[in-house]
DNA sequence: CATGAATGAGTATTCATTCAT
DNA sequence: TATGAATGAATACTCATTCAT
């Protein structure tokens, strides 16, 4: 009795082999495009790199910019869950922010190939309203500025904007990953972590110095 | 003396010609790499914009890629000269930071191509040492430097390794900048100086929590 | 004696079933093959129309080129099939030719996609000796000439060579063939048959005209 | 005194070089894509013949799609040239038509190249509304007709619509050159011009036959 | 000197075919 | 037996650079 039960002929589809697939391809392409370029990279490298023909790459993912752009934002992704990881479990809000200062220049010290595909983002691909990695900064900024907001009322951070805070920090942090990475880091990021904080909570000035008159740049600009 | 006493007999070597014709082109040059991309970018785009031929371009810069690094040498050295002319003749050091750091944003405002070429310098040429960019900053932090050192010794700015100041700072324009033009501007480049100035003059800590220890970040970590 | 007297045992090979199959699959090939023309064809989309794996199609047939040419091979074996159907049981000779004519233009208006795929033909196959369709207009030409013939010696058409009623009027069909599918056809095509067996039955010349002497052609070509 | 007179300096354009290139690609190109076809034509090989780079056959035709229209473009101005040539300065309406048949099958027998870029362009070119031959068909038929219109008010042929004649010649002409073509011409092509200028001139039927009816097909189709 | 015609190395993507399941 | 995942050969077009005019 040739009951066709509850399979179809032919070799079955196997979700999980699909998605495993998927994740090393990605690793496979995330370091040869960070290695080589966007445009220096063929996409027959990342093959050769998983001994698979380069027709599997592209079963896979449709183009090599749609391949390229993945492995982008798996890369924000992953930064995301490190730094949610490292400030899990902390009570103390100033503690996490530490943790997640860390968190952030530890993730792109380890994978600097990251660091590369932002700027190889921005660089091929002009077109796009927004990079990657602003939508996720946008997408994750909220928490901390109500963090920040928290720590306000409890007479812990100066009264302020918080939007001061979140976009000085982010851009110290996207800063200095960036300048780690061309420009070879210098000191242990610890010690770099510290040194943002020790800025960043207490400011330059000396004690005498806080007394006076904030600066002020307003006096017009007389030089263009 | 730069008086061009006698002239040599025959045609003489305009070289106040060939150098403007350098300038138009430099010009031509960086707007259009900004606008397209390195890669995108045509030499024959170039000299269409200027109307001249093709070969042309080719006679004063030997190929694109010493055209491009030439337009990204022009942009440094310019903004430069600008942050040094907005800072002259300010006797007050912290006033001279405040005009600097002014100066700085507003050169990349107005000049965002440059911001773009300092991207696809780094996006195309992995191999070079050092990016353009930061060649420029360590040879002019210098006197930066003994700036800051001159403040602590006058007992305006905290006891600390100037370093930590010019690192931290530095990073942080450089996100500043980038992001700024990546993300857009939300605020006047004015605001934005005196927010930055805000947070690394006087910290973000309220009076009562500076009182407290300094934070620590060196207690191991526990993830990665 | 075409009884199948004892099955074997084990599982009969289903013959119907496979010629089923092929049938199935060789009409899909006919229409996409037509369609989108052979080199955009994709065997995927064969067996997608089909809901069948394009690993199936291989089974059935060896390569795409052979797919193509059984679909074409399929269609000149319905020409016939058509033509003989339309011109059995029918008795006076001139009226066979007339309802052949018919029959021919009435199977290529009612299946467009063979013109299509005879043109596909060539353009891909150009190593073939001779083209389907010259095939079986040869092994199909005789019985037309034996009919010729009789007419001739019933003195019911000029003497003349078969070979040249044959040659012109299947040259004629052919062309009208392609025009009507590539320009359109203009009119019914019942009309178009009228309109070529009258030019072709009466010719076009009045009745005074022919009095004179036929036209000549072989007085040196003074042009080439 | 550096008058620029009248020339621009670097390199003057040569329009006759130009155009003789033009037509040097064109002849190699027609003859490269009537070997192998369309598809399997690499722009390459129409550099080689010539022994140029392929970029330069690039500078020329913007694409090889583009190219080839041109080619085939060119054959069909050429064979209207070919017959105003031959059919120049012959008054008798009737020898005018001789030629022109003579022209036709002439010239394809000379260029069967041009047969298969016919037949190229078809398979290829499915998307545009009416293949090149057919254009230039209609553009030209008109005079034809007029010359046909005369010879029935001459009484030299019979009362007819003249689409009838203009039809059934054209397609007899068309199919002619591709069986020619496909199949092999089997005579010399100045006896296949009498062959089928017998047939359109007297028809096949005999004197007494014509005497009869003329056939009819309209009584319905008795088969599908 | 200035030009632009000529060149050919370089590259993303497709799809016929195979074969493990 | 039916399937579809895997493969890699094949291919049109661009553009940096050269050099004859």
């Amino acid at each position: 009795m040739p009951v066709k039960s509850k399979k179809r002929p032919g070799r079955p589809k196997d979700k999980a082999l699909i998605a495993r697939r998927c994740e090393e391809i990605l690793d496979a392409a995330a370091q040869i495009f960070a290695a080589q370029g966007y445009r220096n990279t063929d996409v027959q490298l990342v093959a050769d790199r998983l001994n698979i023909g380069k027709g599997t790459v592209y079963r896979y993912f449709p183009s090599k910019r749609n391949l390229f752009l993945a492995a982008v934002d798996r890369g924000m992704r992953r930064l995301r869950t490190q730094i949610e990881t490292c400030t899990a479990n902390i009570a103390d809000p100033l503690e996490r922010i530490v943790r997640a200062i860390s968190a952030y220049l530890t993730f792109f010290d380890t994978h600097p190939e990251f660091v590369e595909l932002i700027i190889q983002e921005r660089a091929e691909f002009k077109d796009r309203a927004k990079p990657t990695y602003f939508e996720h900064r946008d997408a994750n900024v909220g928490p901390w500025q109500e963090l920040f907001r928290e720590l306000m009322r409890a007479g812990r951070v100066r009264e302020m904007p918080v939007e001061r805070i979140t976009d000085v920090l982010g851009n110290l942090l996207y800063g200095t990953m960036f300048t780690n990475y061309f420009a070879g880091r210098q000191k242990p990021f610890e010690v770099q972590a510290q040194d943002i904080l020790d800025i960043v909570f207490y400011g330059i000035l000396s004690e005498q110095e806080r007394k006076g008159c904030p600066p002020a740049v307003d006096e017009g600009t007389p030089c263009d």
